[in-house]
DNA sequence: GTGAAAGCGCTAACAG
DNA sequence: CTGTTAGCGCTTTCAC
């Protein structure tokens, strides 16, 4: 019930806490004995330090942040995998945000983690690219930010992503193969990084394809699931309904099936369907849902790896862009 | 850059740290001008306490832990949700640790936490319930715990739980009733609280129907991949397979499909499958998988609101057990 | 209504 | 090799 702490230790083994404090830490101003004398008490009190005291003297307090705009995506549940385990393995605490893709709350967050509460920030932006006084803040404290999936350039700071614009161009690319004429895309936001990136990838498919964009193919989400599925079932019914359909997060796909079989529309006899997506179960949906799948796990392991070294080795560190690379699985959904 | 601080604040405003310190808590001892004036000039600077501090003094650092075995499983997706949302609303911070099932590795975060770290606990336990020292040690500490899902009933705790016994029981009647003489149970493992009540579930269920459950019936996970993948296969591909399984997490139920596929075994034809699962495309997929489903995400809110009941109102907290339902979702994985 | 001072547990500079 | 002391940023008596 009482804590175990350095006085504790100290006033037992008839030695001072500084003593005490130096011996734990192997140091080698203390004799041999003595720090035996005090590391098996230690273990046999089970003595844990308080990282509390130790950060408030150290400015360091072994913790980081992740903020994500969402948890119930598998792509965000594998980073979180990738950043929990090597941060871990690093001997760093990760406390975890979820934004639920609301830009106020996402600045309440980022404000609160301006004095000491962590080392340093793993996060995937909520707000747009062109609102980020927030991050700027932060970043003018010192603090070690990496940029994750939804990202800016507006700081020098570590990137983490994927090849959004190749993977998008090569996925339309694929759906114009297959044989789609009228191409909608989904895009999560024409204000966030992926958003514009992927955007921008399907119109240059299409525009090296040939075919003139229609303005209703492009349907940009709310980020609210009932305005979404009103937005693709209104697309989907309409006259002159699109053919194939891109849809940049894995919800929008789900969402889609559930709006076709309403509709009895047909994938892929009707309609292609192919999204991003790090879904386990793509393969055994009903049709197997083709997917552009960026490696998650490796990214939130990456994204920790880099927050690291600028935490421990900031003169050897410099700001990089890491950009991995997404595959393309081709499934039922999109075949001819 | 330079940290923004008490001692900041008052000499800019050429007050005390004490008087700024009482004056940002809204303490009546303040006047309200110097209120006004050191709020102004806190909302400008944008002063953040430093957390660290205040938990020093106060043995409170408005954080807790949350310990989990896994994260690739949504039913633990949906809790985090539950868990964070509830937590933050209420101005807490969450850490949080994914053990991977690996006992050791919750051990040695569960001593992580004793000294000050957090405020509380919540736990999905790993290890199985006859190795529990590690928890008694905190228990000790006094540092409240909230049990959730994978439970021990070895401390005085609260504990929030879904009718496992009941849920089982239901579930492989429904499937005796759908037809199936050989029923499989795949459970998470024999030495943990919902392992164990789920199967006794099953085995009440096959006994009243008069059935005798046959040795080979019961499947032990090992938590590893790789081999749970192998156990299932030897079974379902046996003489004598069973004409149904019930698996105790939605991996399994994954994998089912998988080795279904590869040898032909026709769900529901040949095998009748439910699950434990929250998985959002199980209405998705081929066959739709039939399931029990928690209700995940109140369990999160329910059991971090139980947490800050225990450590916000310590007179009036009762440690309880809230017990929560399951429901059975039929779909065609188990259709005659 | 305001300020001085002690102290939370720890580290680190400095004595001895 | 061991101990004394100051101080991280904050809260909390206790003086004034």
């Amino acid at each position: 019930m009482e804590p175990i702490n350095l006085k504790k230790l100290a006033s037992l083994l008839h030695l001072s806490i500084s003593t005490v404090s130096k011996a734990l830490r192997d140091s080698h101003e203390i004799s041999a004995d003595t720090k035996r004398r005090v590391m098996e008490l230690a273990r046999e009190l089970n003595y844990e330090p308080n990282p509390y005291a130790g950060s408030l003297r150290k400015y360091k307090s072994k913790t980081i942040a992740v903020v994500l705009p969402d948890i119930i995506n598998n792509f965000f549940i594998f980073a979180i995998k990738g950043i929990q385990e090597a941060a871990y393995s690093s001997g760093y605490h990760v406390l975890i945000y979820i934004t639920n893709e609301n830009p106020d709350y996402e600045k309440e967050v980022v404000r609160q983690l301006t004095n000491g509460r962590v080392d340093g920030l793993v996060i995937s932006l909520t707000s747009p690219i062109d609102d980020t006084e927030h991050i700027k803040a932060l970043r003018e404290k010192g603090l070690p930010i990496v940029f994750f999936d939804r990202i800016t350039k507006d700081f020098d700071n570590t990137i983490i992503t994927t090849n959004n614009y190749e993977s998008a161009y090569k996925g339309t690319t694929y759906l114009i193969r297959q044989g789609c004429k009228r191409i909608a895309h989904c895009q999560v936001s024409d204000r966030i990084s992926i958003g514009i990136d992927r955007l921008n990838g399907y119109k240059k498919a299409l525009e090296d394809a040939g075919i003139v964009p229609d303005h209703d193919w492009i349907l940009t989400s709310r980020k609210d699931p009932a305005y979404d599925a009103q937005l693709i079932e209104k697309a989907l019914t309409r006259k002159d309904a699109p053919d194939g359909l891109f849809t940049s997060v894995e919800t929008h796909a789900l969402i889609t099936y559930d709006i076709c079989r309403k509709h009895g529309i047909d994938i892929p006899g009707k309609l292609k369907l192919l999204s991003f997506s790090n879904l386990p179960t793509a393969h055994l949906m009903k049709p197997s849902l083709s997917t552009i799948t960026q490696p998650a796990y490796e990214m939130g392991r990456a994204a920790v790896s880099q927050l690291i070294t600028a935490l421990e080795k900031p003169a050897r560190f410099q700001p990089e862009t890491i950009q991995m690379d997404s595959v393309l699985m081709e499934r039922e959904s999109t075949a001819r």
